[in-house]
DNA sequence: AGGCAGGTGGCCA
DNA sequence: TGGCCACCTGCC
């Protein structure tokens, strides 16, 4: 079989070179799966496959992350210092338009943490150099809330479970199902490539359905914010346009969202660098480095956006990332 | 093999 | 306002 032309709608485009962010594997690995994002996987491409396979033996081992958001879907990777993308070929003119913004638009994310108050804190400094050019991205505004709600008092990895599960039993496909056998032996389960219900399609899923998804108790709060927005058309858009102290007094009418989660998708879901989520590890955080044991969760809140300034998100970004890899005693 | 986990809401003084 | 506790259930 022979597939000289270059494919139209069918498997990945080329790897296209990705300007403005140049991030280490640890900071793009922070950035894609350290807990802003629920939909980003890593594989492993190249290497040696088997043994006897010598003459397959040929690039090296390398990390390929794929990840989607809204109605895409791309893969990233590193080639020495640059990051490079592709995307399904069917829909690569969308991704490339999109991936851009996803990742932040065009903040220059080291002048942005430069800009924090790391000369007077020596705790922050020691977590901006440990994540060079650390990324808040911009994800959709809807998602962002699914993703978050689904996150109380779950790790990571369960949070991520969930929301694959949600997309595969409640999805539409994100590529023709016809472009969907190209895919196989890139390190892409194809029963994956589904884009997560919206929140109409939300409100029309039986809450058990969504229960049998891991949810738990977590799904009771997503059918009852699913019926809240589903009664208010453009509610949800309004609010992701408001400036920060509205947007989140509207986010807290919504059950199940919190300060912490309200904060979240601030500043993960609409660029709000101003908002400052205090989580269980930036609790920790605070306390040991710090010095604020016994503070609650209110006052640390203010004390971070007090100490930190108007990009507080990014210095909390910084502290949790650093806590939850090094700060584990 | 059980305790625990990126919280929230409701109830009580 | 402040503190406690139930809420689900799959992982480490």
């Amino acid at each position: 079989m022979t597939d000289s032309k270059p494919s139209l709608g069918r498997g990945w485009s080329d790897w296209q070179r990705l300007t403005g962010w140049i991030p280490s594997a640890t900071v793009l690995a922070e950035t894609l799966d350290g807990g802003q994002a629920f939909r980003w996987n890593r594989s492993v491409v190249g290497g040696v496959p088997s043994l006897s396979a010598k003459a397959l033996a040929t690039a090296e081992p390398r990390d390929v992350w794929t990840g989607q958001w809204s109605d895409c879907v791309a893969q990233l990777r590193l080639d020495g210092t640059a990051l490079e993308w592709r995307a399904p070929a069917a829909i690569s003119k969308r991704v490339s338009t999109a991936l851009p913004t996803y990742l932040g638009g065009d903040t220059d994310w080291s002048a942005l943490a430069d800009s924090l108050p790391w000369r007077s804190d020596p705790h922050l400094a020691e977590c901006i150099r440990a994540f060079p050019g650390l990324c808040i991205l911009r994800q959709p505004f809807g998602e962002t809330l699914l993703g978050f709600l689904c996150s109380a008092t779950k790790q990571i990895v369960q949070i991520k479970q969930m929301l694959a599960l949600i997309a595969e039993r409640h999805g539409t496909p994100l590529v023709e199902l016809a472009d969907l056998s190209a895919f196989s032996g890139v390190g892409v389960n194809t029963a994956h490539l589904r884009r997560l219900p919206t929140w109409p399609e939300l409100a029309a899923i039986p809450e058990n359905d969504l229960r049998s998804c891991l949810l738990g108790f977590r799904a009771k709060f997503i059918a009852e914010t699913a019926r809240f927005l589903a009664a208010r058309p453009g509610w949800l858009d309004e609010t992701e346009r408001l400036p920060y102290p509205q947007a989140k007094a509207r986010l807290l009418e919504l059950p199940g969202v919190g300060e912490k989660v309200a904060d979240c998708v601030l500043l993960f879901g609409a660029g709000r660098l101003e908002a400052f989520p205090v989580d269980t590890w930036i609790l920790k955080s605070l306390a040991r480095r710090y010095s604020l044991a016994d503070w609650k969760p209110a006052q640390l809140a203010q004390f971070g956006r007090a100490h930190f300034g108007p990009k507080a998100g990014l210095a909390q970004q910084c502290l949790f990332s650093w806590e939850r890899k090094f700060g584990t005693r």
